[in-house]
DNA sequence: CCGGTTACTGTAACCGGTTTCATTTTTGCA
DNA sequence: TGCAAAAATGAAACCGGTTACAGTAACCGG
């Protein structure tokens, strides 16, 4: 229509040369007159590129991803870059592991937690596929950028906070589940606290929340039960607080009267809970954006961050025993 | 390596013809031997199918959309469907709006609320791309597939229940944005109710909550400032009732003894706030269940149900006066 | 034993763009 | 005015599959 080859359309498409004015014009309003879009499907086959970011997540579901989802939705969308999603959690379980997003439907991946593999990111890693961690540490001598938090620092300082300012002496931690490394540096920054503060190490205070609110409800139940004496609960992340106040509750335990929580993370949820709670503010929203930001460095070539750790911050509520 | 044709490999891809089975041998050795994966990109084009559905949101950050996303994710991705995700919301304004994801990247749209408008509906509708609506009709003499939930029916049970059961006489209704069908559906919910106990219909007791903790919370704070006199507040959404919660609070107003609040959707946090909150719950992870398995038939070229309403459901808990 | 099916597989066009290379047209300057 | 270099564009291969069509070999009943 407009009279040239589609070769000279591409490159209109593309500002790849110059063209003459004139042309231009005339293929700009046969695209006007056709409404022509071009084809994305075509586009990415020819140049092998899709323009789009893989997030891989365990479990798309939990009110935790909001954040992230909203950090992350929002820089790859600004680059210019589609979001493709996929809960590898929800794959029905003896299903053979059909691997819908790779390095042929996407230009890079995001991966949080655990959704990949250590296989899968070693065979990534061989191949010069883009991949960026979030919390979550690749398989030793694989070189992918990784981002995480403060976790270590951030439980040291709640927990130092509970034994300067509250006099706790006995405070439980919770753990998340088996092999988290979110919760194995939390639970390294509680024992720092109790080290500084010449505290021994109690390894009875030490159970498992699982990063769940039942779990959690149900191992503090635990802990009445078999009379572990404490003064204080660190509670590994949020929804496991939920629980645990609700056991302690129903207990007739008061909070922070009696026993002082501490939560980490600062979910949306945090300040609504009755006390509200004092926890770690983790930067998740952060984590996202800087996540799709080094991912988008890798697939352009730049240079990218092998790992950075965003800082957190205590956020002071009333389940410590302030502000009362 | 097989020594046979890419149309033989084709074919044995997608099982087309029965091959011979030494063939079939043959071909599937190569395939393990090779590692070999066919490109998705490169079928879509040959197919002029994506197996991608894709999902639009004014804002993906909002804890309102991780039960919508546990639906749509769980049942997309067990039809063998990707999910491409993309919040309009967060296009930059004044940016002239890309359309990132059209009929050239997907199979299909779901669109949540008012992501899409009724331009673009109306040409999707003409050159007949599948399209679901949730929470949202489509522009008259457009027939397009909507799921939707039991907006007014709700309402109408959660007033009535305030009235009936907690004998309140001055029932404030907040409404949402403007324009949003929720809101509406649910005020006229909140009308019939009066109508039935007949009472008359105050426009003072009807202020706008937006949808939003902040602006219903300066909302509540104007009505106190004004006097206007009430007994009951229905937030009209969950997220609503947390600032109002919070204004009473501050005014030194007691929840439930001075006055009722009921909310609606039943959001994680609604048994979490302090007094409990009394909501109608809905099924939004349902509606996102439902919708893609309307859209899914659509792309087959199935039967599906032009209008689907979901049932809601009364949640009793504390903050309208119950279980004291 | 033969013609007609049937079963299997190869050839080549096609999906809708991008890009290399070649060709044609301009342009700049002696 | 002439010619080399630059600018603009077209031709065709290519990305990696699918599929209509055609061809060959094995199979069948009469």
């Amino acid at each position: 229509m407009a009279g040239v080859s589609v070769a000279t359309v591409s490159r209109y498409l593309n500002n790849a040369t110059l063209l003459a004015p004139d042309t231009a014009l005339r293929v700009q309003r046969a695209m006007d007159e056709l409404n022509f879009v071009p084809h994305p499907i075509a586009r990415n086959l020819a140049t092998n590129r899709t323009n789009t970011i893989g997030l891989l997540l365990l479990d798309i579901g939990g009110n935790f991803y909001s954040p992230l989802l909203r950090g992350i939705e929002a820089v790859s969308s600004e680059a210019g870059f589609d979001l493709l999603i996929h809960s590898t959690g929800s794959s029905h379980a003896g299903n053979a592991r059909k691997r819908t997003l790779t390095e042929h439907n996407t230009d890079g991946l995001l991966s949080f937690t655990d959704a990949l593999d250590n296989v899968e990111l070693t065979r990534l890693n061989r191949i010069g596929f883009p991949v960026v961690l979030m919390h979550q540490s690749p398989p030793s001598g694989i070189d992918i950028p990784v981002i995480i938090i403060e976790n270590q620092e951030g439980a040291r300082q709640i927990v130092a906070h509970l034994i300067k300012v509250h006099h706790r002496k006995r405070i439980v931690f919770l753990q998340g589940p088996p092999g988290n490394e979110d919760s194995s540096a939390r639970e390294m920054g509680y024992c720092q606290a109790l080290r500084e503060h010449d505290f021994p190490f109690d390894p009875n205070l030490v159970a498992i929340g699982n990063f769940d609110t039942e779990y959690a409800y149900n191992t503090v139940k635990k802990l009445l039960i078999y009379k572990v004496e404490f003064d204080a609960i660190f509670t590994g992340d949020d929804d496991s607080a939920i629980g645990v106040l609700q056991a302690l509750q129903e207990a007739g335990i008061r909070v922070p009267e009696d026993v002082s929580v501490a939560g980490f993370d600062d979910s949306i949820f945090a300040r609504l809970l009755n006390p509200a709670l004092t926890t770690i503010h983790a930067p998740i929203e952060e984590v996202g954006r800087e996540a799709v930001h080094q991912l988008i460095n890798l697939i352009r070539g730049d240079y990218t961050e092998p790992r950075i750790t965003l800082p957190t911050e205590l956020i002071i509520r009333q389940s410590c025993g302030c502000n009362r």
